[in-house]
DNA sequence: GTCAAATTACGAACATCCTCGTACAAAGGT
DNA sequence: ACCTTTGTACGAGGATGTTCGTAATTTGAC
């Protein structure tokens, strides 16, 4: 109520995601490209819930975090939604499977493969 | 005027290939993420054999094909050899697929879905 | 209301990437 | 030798991308 005149509507909290047809190759693909933002989703993938940005541990500051984050869900790799003073990731499986049938599920095992010394 | 003395080799018309085994998922998904580079490897998985640059029309300068084309070498998507004033390309299936089993399949059905209006 | 925890927003530095134009090189045909 | 075809090297411009630091926001607990 300080900060925000009337313009946007009272939850601000509310985050943007792409439609399941909206999601874009090309997207995904350079979301998936970096090592930062990889790890997110192999973290995501390993626990097949969902998981705080802080329980996540990265080798960057946290509002490098938020970029990646935000990449991700933007691309549509990830949904994030507001619990408390956290922002919770899971992973749009479906969504992927459905748009890009094995491509998550082969970059996983790929990224396992050579995470674990391949 | 010869420009180069004597420093490379006669043959200055081979060129290096990552070996398999070398093969990084992080540069294989940038390769892939970009939508030129990403018709060329569609092109080349549609003939399935091998193409001269010159045979897959792009919307951009010669100059601009060469990178790309030596991007998608050096992550081991493809392999590029000179026959005559020609340089062919080949898709390297079989050393994508050892290493990161379908995710070249799954990541070519997902271009010709959305290239054909998805 | 005050405090702590989690996360964002903004601006800036720096690196990388995509694109092009021009000049050049290699191979083949005449 | 000359010309054409095919592709390269180099340099540059402009767009994106990654990273950080600092200040601010939101929520929950006290």
């Amino acid at each position: 109520m300080t900060k925000q005149p009337d313009a946007v509507p009272a939850r601000g909290r509310e985050l943007p995601h792409p439609d399941p047809d909206a999601i874009r190759l090309g997207d995904v693909l350079h979301a998936l490209a970096d090592p930062v933002r990889l790890s997110v989703v192999s973290a995501l993938a390993a626990d097949g819930g969902e998981l705080a940005c802080s329980e996540i541990e990265l080798p960057v500051t946290r509002s490098t975090c938020t970029h990646h984050y935000r990449v991700l869900r933007e691309s549509g790799v990830l949904r994030q939604i507001y619990r408390g003073t956290a922002k919770m990731n899971q992973l749009r499986r479906k969504d992927l499977d459905d748009r890009f049938p094995g491509l998550l599920d082969s970059v996983l095992a790929a990224a396992a493969g050579e995470g674990s010394g391949g």
